[in-house]
Order: C-alpha cells, then sequence, then structure tokens
RNA sequence: GCGGCUGUGGCGAAGCAGGCAGACGCGCCAGGUUUAGGUCCUGGUGGUGGUGACACCGUGAGGGUUCGAAUCCCUCCAGCCGCACCA
C-alpha cells in the first residue's frame, strides 16, 4: 500500500488523495480558527461586532445540536451525523447571508465520571475535562463551524452559576391559576398579609411562626420539599425521577429495581404547566410523533369528579364521601361497584368490623376467605405493598382485589354497590378510587367477571350483543353510541349521545352538589433532587428550624466541595429497605457555615443533594446566546434578537434544534417547562426554547454473531460468496446499534484517515435522509471519495497541480447541467435533504467529467455549490481558483431561471395507461397540438392498431394518455 | 393490548402537488491503464423472454377509486419505536 502511494504519488503528485486531504484540511481548520470565521455577533454585549448594527440588518438564525455528554470512549462514526448535518446546514445559511449562531457544548455532569472516580479515586472534574478536551479535538477535526467562543460546559462554575440562579426564579415563584402563570412568591406572600387569601387554618398571616410559614409557602412554590413517594433506586443509592424509570420498573441508567419510598425530596412544580405545555404544541413546527409523545406523557383527560356517599364506621364521623374521576360520567348509571386503591387513605375508615349479611352469603371471593374484613384488606393491602411494579406489571391480566365489606350509595341510581380494594386502582391518579362500570370498561369487566360482580348495560351496542352484559365475551367501550337505561326521577340520560350526555350528567352533579366537570393529568410533578456528588448543588441552606433559604446572587454559584469519597451509600439492589445518604452531607466543613441572610450572620446547613443530570442541559441554549455576561443570565437584546418570537415563529425559540428521539419527554419537556417559567418572569421573550425540532436517525452498522450467537469483531469479517465467516468459520449477520458490546464501532478516525474528512461528511450526508435510520457500509464510502476526486480532477491537474480550467464561455447545455444543480442543491439544502443535494451535485461532477474540460465560471459555482458538504476541498479549490478570502461568507451562486427551462421537453404518450411512444415537444405546445402530434406518431398508431379512440388526456407538454 | 412510523433492485436510496419507477452511490459484469493484483478510468446493470429495435412482469399481500396509483382509500401481513391496568 505504502509502496503504491508513492508510486501514484510520484506519477500524480498532487492528485487529491489521504495525504493531501489530510494536509489541506489541516490548513483550513487552522485558518478558520485563526480568523474566527464563524464567530456570530451580537447585537450587544462582549460578543457585539464593530458593526452590530450592520450584522443587526442581516437575517439570522440559531441553529443547534443537542449537547453531548462527554464520555471516555470518544465518538464513533454515528455521532457527528446530526452535527455535520447542522453544519452543512449552518454553512449554507452563512453562504445565503444569513449571521448563523452555532456552537456546541457539553452535558458534563453525568455518572459514568463519578462512577470512574469511585474506583479510581480520580476528581470527576479531571476525567470530564479531559473527555471534553478529546472531544473538542475530534470535533473540529470534522471541519465543523462552531462558534467556540460560545461553547459552553455545564460543570463550569461560571455555567451552574445560572443553573442554580434559575433554580432560585422557579423556587421563589408560585403558579397562580388566575394567569395561568408564575409569579413571584412575594405577590402570594402579600395576598395572605393582606388577608386577600386565607392561609390554610385561617389564622392570620401573621400569627403563623416562620417554619409554618414555610410550610404554607411549600405548598405553592414551584420548586418544592416534599415528603413524597419517591422512586428509590438503592443499587445507585438515589432517587429518580418518574422520567428515568422503566416499565418494568427499574432504573434506565443501571437496570438496577426501583422500589416507592416515602422520602423528603426536592420537587418541581411541573404539573401546574400541563395545560400550557400541551396547548403550546401547536406553535412548534416539531416531528408529530414527538408531540404526540408528549401529549400521551402529559396524558390529559376531561372527566368529572363525582361523590358517592358512605357510610364510615369511625365513632361519631358519620357519613363520609368517596370521591372519584371519571371520564364516562355518562355511564353512571351503570356503576355497579366501586374501587378503591390499596393506598387509599378512606380504606381503613369504612371497614366494618364483620361482613356483611347478604342473601345467600358474600361469596368466596370477595371475602379471599377472612373471617372479617378487618383482616381480608390488611392482608390484600400488604400483599398489594410487597409487590414489586414488575410483578405488578405481570399480574396486570389476572384482576385482584378484596370487598371492604362497605357499601356506597350510586348518586343516581341510589343503589348500594359494594366497595372493593384493588391495586389494578393507582393512588397515583385521578382520585385513587373508581366507580366501577364493568359493561363498559373492559378492566372493570374483567374483574366483575372474576369476582361475579353484577353488570348493567347503560350504552346501547351498535353490534348485534344484545343490552344483557351477562352474555357478553368483552365491555362494549364505545363513545359512538346512545345512552339508555340511564334515567331517575330527576335527570335522564336515555336516547343521547355520549358527549351530550356527559355534559347534562355533569351539569346535573354540579348543581347537586356531588360533583364537577374536572380535567386530570399523568403528568406527575419532578422529582429533583439526587444522591449524588457529581451534579449542581442546590442554592439552599436551611436554618435552625428548619426552613429553607435561598442564597441571594451574590453568593452564587455556590461550588462542589473537594471530598474524599465520591460515592453516594449504594446498597443491595433488591433491598428496599435503605435510605439514601448523600456524598455531600459527609463534607462537614461545606455543610456547616455562618451566612449573613440579612438579619446578621447565622448558622445553616447546606442542603447536600445535587440537581439532577437533567438541569444543565434545561436551558443551554439561552447561555449560547450570552455566554460572557455575569451580571445576567442573558442579556434581553441578545434573547431577543436570536430567539424572540416572530411572524413565522410565534412562540420564539431555536431555529433549529437537531438530536435524536430518545429525549422526546424527558429534556424536551424539562427544558421547555423551565423555559415557560422565565418568560413568565420576564427573562426571556420566547414562550418557547425549540422552534423547529429535526430528529436525526441513527447510523447503525452491521453486527456478526457466531454459532453461540456471541458478538465477533465486524472489522474482522469476510464476505465470500454471500455468507460471512469470521476465522473461516460461519457467522450471521443482523443490523444493530453501533457499540463496544457489538464489536462493531467504526471510528472517523478510520475513515478520515484512509480517504479524508470531507469524504467522512459526504457519505454521512449521502446515505440517506436525515431523519432515517440507516446501516454504516464502510465499503461504500470510497464513493463520496471518488466524487471528491473527481471534482479535484476537473479543476486541478494531477500531475502538476495547475489549474485546468478553462476562459471558454459556456455553452447552454453546461449552463443547464448547472443552473439544474444549483437550484436543485440549494432548495434541497435549505429542506435538510442533504442526500439528494449531494446527488444533485454528484450529477453537475459527472457532467463536467464526461465535458472534458470546464470553463471557470462553472469550476467556481461549482466549487461553492459543494462547500457546505465539504467545505474543506471545496475552500483549496477556491483558493486555487485565486480568491483570498475564504468562502465561508462567500454567497452561494443563484439559479438563473432561463436556464431551468428546457428548450424541448420529453412528452410521454401513453395509451391506456402504458408508454407507447416518446415525443420532442417545445415545452410551450397546446394540448390540441399535442394530441395531433401523438396521435399522428408512427408508434402510436401502430400500438394503436386502428381501435376506436374513446378519450385523449393530454397534460402539456409532459403527457398524452389516449383511452380506447 | 393501545398508539405511531416504515415496507421500492443484491444493498443504501430517489421519485416533495396522482402523470416516464429505480436519480445518486455501493456491489456486480465487461473493457482500458498496469508485469500482475489493487487503485484509477470508460461503459453496462430491476426481473423474465428474444440475436434484435422489442414484449411481458414489477414498489410487502389482497381489494378499491381513477384515463392513469409507489403516491389516495379499505383489509391484511411484517419490521421498528413509544405507552402500558391512566378510570
Amino acid at each position: 500500500m505504502s509502496e503504491s502511494t508513492s508510486e501514484a504519488a510520484s506519477a500524480a503528485p498532487y492528485r487529491y488523495t489521504h495525504a493531501l486531504a489530510a494536509q489541506i484540511e489541516a490548513r483550513w481548520q487552522d485558518r478558520w480558527e485563526k480568523d474566527g470565521v464563524f464567530a456570530a455577533p451580537n447585537p450587544v454585549g462582549p460578543l457585539a461586532d464593530a458593526d452590530a448594527a450592520g450584522a443587526a440588518e442581516k437575517p439570522h438564525a440559531f441553529i443547534m445540536d443537542m449537547f453531548p455528554y462527554p464520555s471516555g470512549a470518544g465518538l464513533h462514526v454515528g455521532h457527528p451525523l446530526g452535527y455535520i448535518a447542522t453544519d452543512v446546514y449552518a454553512r449554507h445559511l452563512r453562504m445565503t447571508g444569513y449571521n448563523v449562531l452555532h456552537t456546541m457544548g457539553f452535558d458534563a455532569f453525568g455518572l459514568p465520571a463519578e462512577q470512574y472516580a469511585v474506583q479510581t479515586g480520580t476528581h470527576p472534574r479531571v476525567t470530564t475535562e479531559a473527555n471534553i478536551a478529546k472531544y473538542r479535538e475530534q470535533l473540529r477535526s470534522l471541519g465543523l463551524g462552531h462558534d467556540l467562543r460560545r461553547s459552553i460546559s455545564t460543570i463550569d462554575p461560571s455555567y451552574y452559576k445560572w443553573t442554580q440562579w434559575i433554580f432560585l426564579q422557579i423556587f421563589n415563584s408560585w403558579f397562580d391559576p388566575s394567569v395561568q402563570a408564575a409569579r413571584p412568591i412575594s405577590e402570594l406572600i402579600a395576598k395572605f398579609e393582606s388577608g386577600a387569601m386565607a392561609t390554610p387554618d385561617g389564622r392570620a398571616w401573621s400569627a403563623l411562626a416562620p417554619a409554618e410559614r414555610d410550610e404554607v409557602l411549600g405548598e405553592y412554590r414551584l420548586a418544592f420539599v416534599k415528603q413524597a413517594p419517591v422512586n428509590w433506586c438503592p443499587g445507585l443509592g438515589t432517587v429518580l425521577a418518574n422520567e428515568e424509570v422503566t416499565a418494568d420498573g427499574r432504573s434506565e441508567r443501571g437496570n438496577f429495581p426501583v422500589f416507592k419510598a416515602n422520602l423528603r425530596q426536592w420537587m418541581m412544580r411541573i404539573t401546574a404547566y400541563a395545560d400550557r405545555l400541551i396547548d403550546d404544541l401547536d406553535l412548534l413546527d416539531w416531528p408529530e410523533a414527538i408531540k404526540l409523545q408528549q401529549r400521551n406523557w402529559i396524558g390529559r383527560s376531561e372527566g368529572a369528579k363525582v361523590d358517592f356517599a358512605v357510610h364510615t364506621t369511625e365513632a361519631g364521623a358519620g357519613d363520609a364521601a368517596i370521591t372519584v374521576f371519571t371520564t364516562r360520567p355518562d355511564t353512571l348509571f351503570g356503576a355497579t361497584y366501586m374501587v378503591l386503591a390499596p393506598e387509599h387513605e378512606l380504606v381503613d375508615s369504612i371497614v366494618p368490623a364483620a361482613w356483611p349479611t347478604a342473601e345467600g352469603g358474600l361469596p368466596d371471593e370477595w371475602t379471599g376467605g377472612f373471617a372479617t374484613p378487618t383482616e381480608a384488606v390488611a392482608e390484600y393491602r400488604r400483599q398489594a405493598a410487597a409487590k414489586t411494579d414488575i410483578e405488578r406489571q405481570a399480574d396486570a391480566k389476572t384482576k385482584t382485589g378484596v370487598f371492604t365489606g362497605a357499601y356506597a350509595v350510586n348518586p343516581v341510581s341510589g343503589e348500594l354497590v359494594p366497595v372493593f380494594v384493588a391495586d389494578y386502582v393507582l393512588m397515583g391518579y385521578g382520585t385513587g378510587a373508581i366507580m366501577a362500570v364493568p359493561a363498559h370498561d373492559s378492566r372493570d369487566f374483567a374483574f366483575a367477571r372474576a369476582f361475579k360482580l353484577p353488570m348493567r348495560c347503560v350504552v346501547q351496542p351498535s353490534d348485534d350483543r344484545g343490552t344483557d352484559p351477562s352474555t357478553w365475551d368483552e365491555s362494549f367501550d364505545s363513545y359512538d353510541a346512545a345512552i339508555v337505561n340511564s334515567a331517575n326521577d330527576f335527570i335522564s340520560l336515555d336516547g343521547l349521545g355520549v358527549v351530550d350526555a356527559k355534559k347534562a350528567i355533569t351539569d346535573w352533579l354540579a348543581s347537586q352538589g356531588i360533583g364537577e366537570g374536572t380535567v386530570n393529568f399523568k403528568l406527575r410533578d419532578w422529582l429533583f433532587s439526587r444522591q449524588r456528588y457529581w451534579g449542581e448543588p442546590f442554592p439552599i441552606v436551611y436554618d435552625e428550624d428548619g426552613v429553607a433559604h435561598s442564597l441571594p446572587q451574590s453568593m452564587l454559584p455556590v461550588e462542589l466541595p473537594e471530598i474524599e469519597d465520591y460515592s453516594p451509600r449504594t446498597f443491595d439492589p433488591d433491598d428496599a429497605d435503605t435510605q439514601p445518604e448523600t456524598p455531600l452531607s459527609r463534607a462537614e466543613e461545606w455543610v456547616n457555615v455562618t451566612l449573613d441572610l440579612g438579619d446578621g450572620p447565622k448558622q445553616y446547613r447546606r442542603e447536600t443533594n445535587t440537581m439532577p443530570n437533567w438541569a444543565g442541559s434545561c436551558w443551554y441554549e439561552l447561555r449560547y446566546v450570552d455566554p460572557e455576561d455575569d451580571t445576567e443570565v442573558v442579556n434581553p437584546v441578545n434573547e431577543a434578537y436570536w430567539m424572540g418570537p416572530t411572524e413565522a415563529k410565534k412562540a420564539g425559540g431555536v431555529d433549529l434544534y437537531v438530536g435524536g428521539a430518545e429525549h422526546a419527554v424527558l429534556h424536551l419537556l424539562y427544558a421547555r417547562f423551565w423555559h415557560k417559567v422565565l418568560f413568565d418572569l420576564g427573562h426571556v421573550s420566547s414562550c418557547e426554547p425549540f422552534h423547529k425540532l429535526f430528529n436525526q436517525g441513527m447510523i447503525q452498522a452491521y453486527v456478526y454473531r457466531d454459532e453461540r450467537g456471541f458478538p465477533v469483531p465486524a472489522a474482522e469479517v469476510e464476505e465470500r460468496d454471500g455468507v460471512w465467516y469470521f476465522e473461516d468459520k460461519v457467522v450471521s449477520r443482523e443490523i444493530g446499534k453501533i457499540g463496544k458490546s457489538l464489536k462493531n464501532v467504526v471510528a472517523p478516525e478510520e475513515v478520515t484517515g484512509e480517504y479524508s474528512v470531507d469524504t467522512l461528511r459526504l457519505y454521512e450526508m449521502a446515505m440517506g435522509p436525515l431523519d432515517v435510520s440507516r446501516p454504516w457500509d464502510t465499503r461504500a464510502v470510497v464513493g463520496s471519495f471518488r466524487f471528491l476526486q473527481r471534482l479535484w480532477r476537473t479543476i486541478v491537474d494531477e500531475e502538476t497541480g495547475e489549474v485546468v480550467v478553462t476562459e471558454e464561455t459556456p455553452d447552454e447545455e453546461t449552463l443547464r447541467a448547472l443552473n439544474r444543480a444549483i437550484d436543485g442543491v440549494r432548495t434541497d439544502l435549505a429542506g435538510l435533504r442533504f442526500n439528494t443535494a449531494v446527488a444533485k451535485a454528484t450529477e453537475l461532477n459527472n457532467f463536467l467529467v464526461k465535458r472534458g474540460s470546464t470553463p471557470r465560471v462553472v469550476a467556481e459555482q461549482a466549487v461553492l455549490l459543494v462547500a457546505p458538504l465539504a467545505p474543506h476541498i471545496a475552500e483549496e479549490l477556491w483558493e486555487k481558483l485565486g480568491h483570498e478570502e475564504s468562502l465561508t461568507h462567500a454567497l452561494l451562486p443563484e439559479a438563473d431561471p432561463a436556464y431551468l427551462v428546457e428548450d424541448s421537453v420529453t412528452c410521454v404518450v401513453q395509451i391506456k395507461g402504458k408508454v407507447r411512444a416518446r415525443l420532442e415537444v417545445p415545452p410551450a405546445i397546446d394540448d390540441a397540438e399535442l394530441e395531433a402530434l401523438a396521435l399522428a406518431d408512427p408508434a402510436v398508431v401502430a400500438a394503436l392498431g386502428g381501435a376506436e379512440v374513446r378519450k385523449v388526456i393530454v397534460r402539456a407538454p409532459k403527457l398524452v394518455n389516449i383511452v380506447v
């Protein structure tokens, strides 16, 4: 290889080889950096230009990638796909006159560095910063045009100072329902002080002790501490957000079991924003699939709360009400029993001492064989509590439960309905209690069958099953039917459709004071504290009463202390009966501080939890806008310039945000929530952070497995006659993720080392549409390399290095090819269709190669056209063509419409939809003339064979279809 | 189970508003350069039949709408993703 390379090199010293490409690429990367060509000026502040006014005149765009966690393994070829795409897009925008903000930061707090630190004792900052340096180097070598002045890292105190500051904004706010927005907590305090709002127990605000006031405010703050059932993961030694727990009750990270535990934790009141988070999705240019996932996760459902009277057994308590949430109040007449979640607080107070007497005795299914309801309920609750989510899930098919011994009253039918405890009703949703309508709900149906409960049909089935549910195989759940069997002395729903019936019964319940229309959400408040070292400390201290105080901005950032042992205390992953213990709590000197928070120096204890990994990524787009501002989170002028709402993006936000679909609910929901709080408090002018979202597909790779099913190194597999061999043994092939465990990692350096960076960029863009996953095929990369070599040869003599373009005036055909390419490439780049843009550039190149020589004006425009995709070779050729300035801000050529119109068009003549002839006709030909021409064509006459022409459809100038 | 997305040559894919299916690339075949192989260059390449200009068949399967369907509608199948007792 080395020998032949040198042969080739001596024969053609100026050929575009990997060696020459490497020189070119290094040279241009240095020059871009030295000249700061990607620096995007701000209107004001340290990043403003001398010519700030000039920049403000230009159109501008903010392009962003989801920033990476800098892992120790570095990048593989799958990672840069989106980065290259945004770079190509950003470069294309710069070449159409835009001021483009494009940079890259690092999401650098995280578990791997901490775990490495636990193992080796190396400070996570050391490993993380080394990894960041490596990433920066790799990103630079891909020729990505980032404004490096704007690059941030979430672990820098200068950055997390503002993460903490935003936390305090949230902490010091409440959600005012009257304006549906966050307001400063001081406004709430004023309402309490003035008496405009009553305290929970009616005492005057001034009569409350500080700790009591704190407790009251805690019910309103958007960030608050709460004793709540949380996801406790002993294996990780930390608690997790709902979003971080998989459906089978394990941690998304590490796959450890997760248990419910009642712990005091920081929460964020994201539920207050549920409506706005759903509604504002309509303002965004996001893939529908992602919007749908967010809507489903928030899970808004409209229904009603209804009270069922129930007799309590506690002395003197009298009757109580079980409040249920239902989306089908129209089926209230069909409610034949009720279910409480095992954790429901009313359970204890309604259970009677003895089983009620019933005709023929209670079924065994109801009593579970226990002598008293107390025993039966206690045992069932014990079992339910012991179940993990995994077991609960596995048991989902078979319904379990037990009768409480109590009856409630159906408020419309007046019937006594038995009250059950069953774990198919979840405490965390609605009111933790349901009215069961077995005839019209599949879950209730299954339960009713298992427990021999009565059913009543109140919705007329639209099929032929009849109205006796005892003969049915399944419940009838449809919304598209009429209500029957639903009347009492005061109201009748009979004959109404579902929608009308819902409204009628809801109004009636409200008038009776036993129900009201309500909206319910699946979304839970966001668990915001973690028992970790490597995260942002909370800017919170506690006084001797345990009251939380926020630190003033002047005391930010609260930096992480140096400690000996970075690990949280972890436990046997299966031991649910454990408590978290934070690493920071061991840093005694840091924890106990004397501070003057306005009323003289006092002793305080710092909060020792840290923020979750999502905190830093919740607002980094804002810091990109104004990375050096030390007095405010972002200057409002700069924010409005880059992110402010416009006619085209009503909610404002980043113009284009590219990243993987795996962040559909986590990062994207949290970031939207924070942004909305900042918007409400007047810190930003945009109410959404990301206007257009684009999910890039994944680059996958072949995985080869031996006969035992273990992956073998993909790089060492050989193909012979369609069969794959590893060490002469046949292996199977499939498509999988790129990763170490599947032994199919391809590093970008393997490609750039053999070909060039531009080759890698071009190949990744040419492989297919950006949003589709596709397999990496190392063999196919050479195609992109050949394209660049051909491009090079059309302009440079490989032997002499001289420019070989001609000074001739391009002919008509060449101008057509050129302008077609200009038009196609421009529209494709603007539409993020990079694969077809590459194809059109290739077509032009192939045309020029065939032509044999290239006129200078054509060469120059061709170079500009490929510059966004393959910037290094384009810069080099641009320079060789005599230009001294970098083409970063050169203008992309615009197509001359005169050359986009063909002077003759191929018209297809179809007979019965099949192509029988082709005619070359002028584009302006009219229908009648074209029809005459087509019918006279010999091939058409022959194909018709004298058959009678019934109808002729003419779409001049492209098509004639003859019907016989 | 519910919801969503995707099915086009040997492979990655084009075809964006219903009008020439397969642009561009890989691979493969033939030829050229080369002592040879590789690189590089030129040409060909959906399938079947024919020496042949050509014919027939072809966009997961089946049906429908239409002069005309990869594209629109219905049913089914397969793969991927999300949610998962959410009342």
